[in-house]
DNA sequence: TCGCTCCGGGG
DNA sequence: GTGTACGGAGCGA
């Protein structure tokens, strides 16, 4: 008896110019590489053939798709010519990727007059794919199938060195380590010692074969950092797994380029943490933000790393470990979507970190679709369109609001797209819209799966990994459309009825809300949140969403997206939640300005959190602490400063200081000290000086008149909204209290409706919150 | 409002 | 020599 043949997934492809392909196969269960080596020709499609006229005989044109060992070859999709005239009627290949590409690039300079060799990027009429993306699609497969994260050999290295650039400093520590058990160290405590560190790192991943490197930085810090030193001590780089073995660079426009290596898939979290938008994309902010840093965690500033190895290279060493710790642990989390996209489109995992969801992983898609029906790929969109006109956002409500509930439309702009059968015009196989349908669906099963507690964790990881990847694509797909030339598939038109009918979606929506009597105060695209008359329970928060969902067309829902204690409502996109466990969440530029002062955002959100108690008194007890705590000087200059951009250099700056001073600039100027474009001082207003570089941080000698008016004019502000005009005036325009004054335990926290843009006068209809 | 440049992040 | 382009902030026109 033999057992059943043990499930593989690729791990990982290398696909050469010359048409060599290598494709590496982990078995899941037995975790046994499997290597296959075949050779691919090269395939493009193309417009006409007029750039391939020179190759006059040996083309061969046919409706039929190449015989094997074919030389140049045109396959003709639309034999009985019923094409659009700008559609990619011909699929072109030849005996390499390489000898095909030449000889087209070759002969659309003598076909069209160009004096230099054109790339595929300035030249029009072609669709073309990179090697592994033509022999994933050709082959019908991609990445990852019947493999789950941990399935392929996981590396993780971190270097430790001397300084950032490998000209002005050394490696003398590396730490490494794979989800098959390995952690160790490499040192070079002598500088001697460093090209034999790399070697022994060298022979480490030879030995442990991974087929996927990991760290954070990878890309920008630790490759090009190795790889120079490596040369500069003679040390042949070999990282990957055939031919020299040494790894590239992938120009792709972004600042640091991507690396590669044949048969190893360099994965860097820095990509996929950058889509999060965290406050910090660090590793360590990064570790703490998802509770992966452990409780002895040795934290180091960079310029200290040199100095404590010397003296507590114990230290040092903990520090490197935990950081290749917190990789493999952060890599679970962030590289899990890239790693589960890989298994939906033709591209290699170590791409899709980096590529945009739509024209990245979306459009590979699409192509891979037309080349398996062997049709022609339709043509761009024609010419220019109106302008494209997004979601609907409006203002209803402003001030402070009691029992706030936020709804939204379930994924909807995929959802018009699948109810509607909404696609690109010239996309004959509806296979965007196909798409969509069919990965709604199936994340639909995945995420319940992912909930489904009768799984084994593993398993629930991989189910919302796979709906997380699918929600990319769907999401994308709207973009994608009105994404303009550089989507193949693009549809502007298209795009517009998706977000017409979202208007209307969300017009009905707001009107169910309005006729069942609930206080709308903003709405935005797909989601609204609004007051119940009466303080309610989440259950019926949640029945009343469903009540109005039941109103929508079919294929469209009204989801509950969360609930709050109150709201002020500032501006549009400019709002501020008490929940129901106290934490304060502050939304929109004029809360969350990054270049706020220390002590303006602690008054803030003091009095935020009193104004949505209600608690006016209180209010004005934070603003009059914070306005004597300047009096007395009990602040720092650090908690008044803030950090600002400098636009440029000195030297720049120089030529036009005379004409027109800038102040920022004007103030790092007078502090004497050299600075460049996008330096970050800390500025002041000092007493006495106006704006200073601030020097002592512990200083205080502040200009105590401009920060109170400060106080005033850029935090109580942001308050306004909340206050019946006079009481503001009273609390924070600087006059005592007076004849005509309010006792303060008399103010009411207010809102007001409002009713559209330009609407009533501004001063109508305060109406009290009922506490 | 658009288009350009710069940054992030790493020791 | 291994492929068609990151996302946001801030600035000046």
């Amino acid at each position: 008896m033999t057992a059943p043949p043990s499930p593989t997934g690729i791990v990982s492809v290398h696909a050469a110019a010359d048409g060599q392909v290598t494709v590496w196969r982990r078995e899941a269960r037995t975790g046994t590489l499997h290597i296959e080596n075949t050779l691919q020709r090269g395939w493009v499609y193309a417009r006409n053939l007029r750039d391939l006229s020179a190759l006059g005989d040996s083309l061969k044109v046919s409706s039929e798709p190449p015989a094997p060992g074919a030389h140049y070859h045109a396959q003709d999709l639309a034999p009985d010519g019923r094409v659009a005239e700008r559609a990619y009627r011909y699929l072109l290949s030849g005996p390499t990727p390489r000898q095909l590409e030449t000889e087209i690039l070759r002969g659309a300079m003598a076909a069209r007059s160009l004096t230099a060799r054109p790339s595929f990027g300035d030249l029009s009429g072609y669709v073309r794919l990179g090697y592994t993306e033509q022999h994933l699609i050709t082959t019908r497969q991609t990445y990852h199938q019947n493999l789950t994260f941990d399935d392929p050999v996981r590396m993780q290295f971190d270097l430790e060195t001397t300084a950032l650039s490998p000209d002005e400093g050394r490696i003398f520590l590396i730490a490494v380590r794979d989800n098959r058990g390995l952690e160790t160290l490499l040192e070079a405590r002598r500088a001697a010692q460093e090209g034999e560190m790399i070697e022994a790192f060298l022979d480490l991943v030879r030995v442990r074969d991974p087929d996927v490197i990991e760290n954070h930085f990878i890309h920008g810090f630790d490759l090009p950092f190795i790889a120079a030193r490596a040369r500069r001590l003679g040390v042949p780089f070999r990282l990957g797994r055939t031919g020299d073995g040494l790894p590239w660079t992938i120009e792709d426009g972004s600042r640091t380029p991507a690396w590669a290596c044949a048969g190893r898939e360099i994965l860097d979290t820095l990509d996929a943490v950058r889509r999060l938008h965290l406050p910090s994309s660090g590793l360590k902010a990064v570790a703490r933000h998802y509770g992966l840093a452990p409780d002895d965690r040795v934290y180091l500033e960079g310029t200290q790393i040199v100095s404590t190895y010397r003296d507590h290279p114990k230290l040092v060493r903990q520090y490197a470990l935990q950081d290749v710790q917190e990789v493999d642990a952060l890599a679970r989390i962030v590289l899990a979507p890239s790693f589960a996209l890989a298994r939906l489109t033709p591209r290699p995992y170590h791409r899709l970190t980096r590529a945009g969801p739509a024209k990245g992983v979306l459009e590979p898609m699409l192509i891979r679709a037309y080349h398996e029906a062997g049709r022609p790929f339709p043509a761009p969109e024609q010419g220019p369109h109106d302008p494209h006109r997004g979601g609907h956002v409006q203002l209803y409500a402003e001030g402070v609001l009691p029992h706030i509930v936020k709804a939204d439309v379930a994924s909807m702009y995929p959802s018009i797209i699948r109810a509607e059968g909404i696609g690109p015009q010239q996309d004959e196989l509806r296979i965007f819209n196909r798409i969509v349908s069919d990965l709604t669906t199936q994340r639909l099963h995945h995420k319940h799966q992912a909930r489904n507690p009768l799984l084994p964790e593993a398993d629930r990881r991989e189910h919302h990994a796979m709906q997380d990847a699918m929600k990319l694509v769907v999401n994308a797909a709207y973009g994608y459309l009105g994404a303009g030339r550089l989507a193949r598939l693009g549809d502007r038109a298209a795009a517009d009825r998706v977000t017409a009918r979202g208007r209307a979606v969300l017009q009905q929506v707001t009107q169910e809300l309005q006729t069942r009597g609930m206080q709308l105060i903003e709405s935005d695209t797909d989601g609204v949140y609004f007051s119940t008359p009466a303080p309610a329970s989440e259950e019926a928060e949640r029945a009343l969403i469903e009540d109005v969902s039941a109103t929508l067309p079919e294929g469209l829902t009204l989801e509950f997206d969360g609930r709050a204690r109150a709201m002020l409502s500032h501006q549009i996109k400019n709002y501020v939640l008490l929940r129901y466990d106290g934490t304060l969440d502050l939304s929109g530029a004029s809360f969350e300005s990054s270049r706020s002062e220390q002590y303006g955002m602690a008054f803030l959100r003091a009095a935020l959190r009193a104004m949505l108690e209600g608690d006016v008194p209180e209010v004005q007890a934070a603003f009059e602490q914070v306005m004597a705590q300047l009096a007395d000087r009990t602040y720092t200059n650090t908690a008044v400063a803030s950090r600002v951009r400098l636009g440029k250099s000195r030297e720049v700056y120089a030529q036009t200081r005379g004409g027109r001073k800038e102040a920022h600039l004007e103030a790092a100027w007078q502090a004497g000290v050299s600075f460049t474009a996008g330096d970050r001082v800390d500025l002041y207003v000092r007493e006495g000086h106006g704006l200073t570089v601030m020097t002592e941080p512990d200083g205080h000698d502040y200009d105590l008149k401009h920060y109170q008016a400060a106080l005033v004019h850029n935090y109580a502000t942001r308050l306004r909204k909340a206050l019946d005009p006079a009481d503001w005036d009273q609390l924070f325009a600087g006059r005592g209290p007076g004849l005509f004054d309010r006792p303060v335990q008399q103010m009411k926290v207010l809102w007001r409706p409002v009713r559209d843009e330009d609407g009533p006068d501004a001063t109508s209809s305060f109406i009290p919150t009922v506490r």
